[in-house]
RNA sequence: GGCGAGAUUCCCGAGUGGCCAAAGGGAGCAGACUGUAAAUCUGCCGGGCUACGCCCUACGGUGGUUCGAAUCCACCUCUCGCCA
């Protein structure tokens, strides 16, 4: 089979690569064929976010450079809770929600990646981890790793200071362990994933030479932060999900639109699939050009999370909210009775409804503030009502601060 | 197991009997300026409501002292440090 550019090249330059076990045998690796290699997913939440958005397109690029990627949902590692990154102990969870998140999380995979037609895998690692019998994982396992090296990396370091348990301290005996099992299962001979995950990758390929005296490799991508120096995926709503349901296509539409400038050029690299020639000439632009590469940007990540259609209705509404082009139809919208606005409806009751504020206490801020518009009316006050004479031939704008829009329409 | 220190709102961190929904900073939201950017300045910033007032919830947990407790007492839980 013919292989594109080296999948090892295009992590590097889309901004992917922090650390490698050794560059040079893992170019010699990716070139010789198709490769497996595999990444772990944390299935401590119903849904994946924007925050883990890196591994899954460093997913999404190996399989389309023709190797198999395989995506460990840790449903064993899940039992226990990785400590590396973490100040505090992490809650433990049962087997049940971890089953459910295991399920969610996989069909979420499953939009970036091609399991149905085999060309990604998606694995339990509960599978190998359940049956272990204590004793004999210390035996066959445990004997290969030095405590003295362990307790010297950083990772641990940090919890030194704020108490480890030794269940947390295991987490990298089973990482290590996972390694081995897709290492002889399906001759996985790559594993990547985020920086903190340096040591417990290493301690992997470590574990595959002594016991296998096989050869592995790891590699890690950069942690990533906002320009302002927030974690990625945050917003005042909470997390930025994956899941639809979770965070409609039109919201995580206007998440990419509205990052940081100095952040467009580097998230271009890591979260869409165009050609890096294109990625540079949109990283040119500048001043307000810049929002031509910010669509761009908010486009693919839709496109890749949730669909091209998805995509294109999350970006014709956010032009028709906010540049008069585009389908209105296409932004949020809701429709009403012409009846209601004869007497008039709150303005308070109207923005709760639609769901620009979550409550009437919140809504009285955002009057206070001077952040509401009916139409071209700014409302101060949460008594105002909103009648018919705000409707302009049967519609009508609601805003709520400059970046939230919603579409009114008459019925009857 | 012993001794010492500590647990405060999203995060950091003040607060030692009423003036505490709790200083200050960060984050966040809103306004002005802009390009649905940044920086800057201003306002908001536990929640709800029949809203210039009322009602919930909150300073690790439980109980107590008191007219009144984040603040005092007792016990418990967890964390950190030293010792075993």
């Amino acid at each position: 089979m013919s292989m594109g550019k080296n999948y090892f090249e295009i992590l590097k330059e889309r901004g992917f690569l922090k650390q490698c076990t050794d560059e040079e045998a893992v170019t010699g690796l990716l070139q010789a064929g198709p490769v497996s290699a595999y990444i772990g997913f944390d299935p401590t939440a119903r849904s994946l976010h924007a925050g883990t958005l890196v591994p899954i397109m460093a997913l999404v690029h190996l399989e389309r450079a023709g190797h198999t990627p395989i995506a460990v949902v840790g449903g064993g590692t899940g039992l226990i809770g990785d400590p590396s990154g973490k100040t505090e102990q992490r809650q433990l969870l049962s087997r049940e929600d971890l089953r459910l998140n295991f399920d969610a999380i996989r069909a979420q995979l499953g939009k970036f990646l091609d399991f149905a037609g085999g060309k990604s895998l998606a694995v339990d690692n509960a599978e190998w981890i359940e049956p272990l019998n204590y004793v004999a994982f210390l035996r066959d396992i445990g004997r290969h790793f030095s405590v003295n090296k362990m307790l010297s990396y950083e990772a641990y370091k940090q919890r030194m200071e704020k108490g480890l348990s030794f269940v947390e301290f295991n987490y990298q005996l089973l990482q290590a362990y996972d390694f081995l099992q897709l290492y002889q299962r399906h001759g996985c001979r790559l594993q990547m994933g985020g920086d903190d995950q340096w040591g417990n990758i290493v301690a992997g390929t470590d574990l595959i030479r002594r016991v296998e005296g096989g050869q592995a490799h790891g590699l890690t991508f950069p942690l990533l932060a906002t320009a302002t120096g927030e974690k990625m995926g945050k917003t005042a709503k909470g997390a930025v999900w994956l899941d639809a349901d979770m965070m409609s296509p039109y919201d995580y539409f206007q998440y990419w639109l509205n990052v940081d400038d100095r952040d467009v050029s580097r998230f271009l690299g890591l979260f869409t699939v165009l050609p890096m020639e294109e990625v540079r000439s949109l990283s040119a632009l500048q001043g307000a050009k810049v929002r031509a590469a910010k669509q761009a940007l908010a486009f693919e990540a839709t496109r890749l999370c949730h669909g091209e259609d998805a995509a294109r209705k999350a970006r014709d509404g956010a032009l028709a909210a906010f540049s008069g082009e585009g389908c209105l139809d296409d932004m949020p919208t809701t429709t009403c009775d012409r009846g209601e606005f004869e007497s008039g409806v709150r303005v308070n009751e109207l923005f709760v409804r639609v769901g620009l504020v979550s409550s009437k206490g919140q809504a009285a801020k955002l009057f206070a503030g001077g952040g509401a518009f009916v139409g071209e009316r700014r409302i101060k006050d949460h008594n105002e009502m909103v009648t018919l004479a705000d409707f302009l031939e049967g519609e009508a704008m609601l805003k709520a601060g400059k970046k939230q829009r919603h579409r009114l329409i008459l019925r009857g």
